[in-house]
DNA sequence: TATTTGCAAACGAACAATCGTACGTAACAT
DNA sequence: ATGTTACGTACGATTGTTCGTTTGCAAATA
């Protein structure tokens, strides 16, 4: 076996794992089940990977540096509030279109990462909510988003936004994000 | 110990049970520590409740019940689909203000939920969606909604309309309520 | 080409820890 | 005195993981 077709096995597992842990949960999920969906014995999994922690840390972290990473280049973007935010609603669509399961298992698992790691997370989620309810601030200031609550604001986009992981892939992902964005800024009423 | 202590014991566990369970999730949640964190040994915990998973069957239904409840009351007023639909996002609000706690294993943990209660739970929820999809219909059959997706209308409601619960009730749940009710009638947009 | 070497991948078995919970008994309240 | 509440102990099941060994395949040697 070549070092292409090695580390896919390892993605592989890691791949499954993510999809394991969005339908039972971290903690619901046994390696021997995962074995079992790979195609291995429990102890097998371990000429692959550490720990079952490792999993989570992988999935965690390669999903955070998405998310932060995409905040970096979307608040050093010389555009509007308005135009950042809507950048901002499709980042999150899109990741969690690309890899459902692993945005499933970032926004709903983080909590069972082992420390130092959960630490970082933490910070860094707290890190990225701040630039967002900068942007958010940055709106109002310049009196093109409408003056409320900015961690009201906030919480409702994060939370409006979060939703297409769960939903099954089976809606188009371009017609959801405009649809997103429409209800985010204009509202339901005509 | 007389009846009404009795009760609220149970009660006192249960309510425990759900800031346990919101804190670590249902799975990571031990009997032991919630012994613990009500002042007694593990096995005395079975005084009271039948099984660990009770604690999570009572928490699911009585919140379903609420919300199930606030959903009859609702569609059988005689107001606009905008006025019920307000009433709804009351409705969710108030319920996560009143008892985070278990609105929070409700939203998160009702998976876990064994049968024959995993499936009668599943299809309340249908149930529940199926009629709020229906109001923001007619809402745009009575053109006072805006023509968009009507699953992506309710999916970035619904979620919309999730987070207070985990934010903590720092803040003022009718400022909270004008704010989120703002944002989703008249969007970001000023 | 034929044979040996070496290493990663897979395995079966077992261990220690933790889990929910049952059981028999003691303390307590009425 | 009787029934409820609390307890200590322990059992059986499941968990993540380790260990020593075997398998399979590719590179090196003959």
């Amino acid at each position: 076996m070549n070092d292409l077709q090695k580390k896919s096995k390892k993605h592989y597992i890691i791949e499954t794992a993510a999809e394991l842990f969005t339908e039972k949960g971290f903690k619901a999920s046994s390696i021997r089940e995962l074995a079992q969906r790979v195609g291995l014995e429990p102890s097998s999994i371990y000429s692959h990977i550490h720990s079952k922690e490792e999993l989570l840390i992988t999935i965690c972290t390669n999903c955070a540096s998405r998310f932060t990473e995409g905040m970096q280049v979307i608040m050093s973007t010389p555009k509007s509030s308005l135009e950042k935010i809507e950048m901002l609603i499709g980042l999150h669509v899109e990741t969690a279109f690309d890899d459902p399961a692993a945005v499933a298992v970032f926004s709903e698992e983080w909590r069972h990462l082992p420390e130092p790691y959960l630490t970082i997370f933490k910070d860094a989620k707290k890190q990225y909510e701040q630039n967002f309810r900068l942007i958010i601030k940055q709106g109002m200031d310049e009196a093109s988003i409408r003056e409320m609550d900015t961690n009201v604001v906030f919480n409702t986009i994060i939370n409006a936004v979060k939703w297409p992981y769960f939903s099954g892939k089976k809606y188009d992902k371009k017609k959801i994000l405009e649809t997103i964005i429409q209800m985010l800024m204009h509202g339901l009423k005509k």
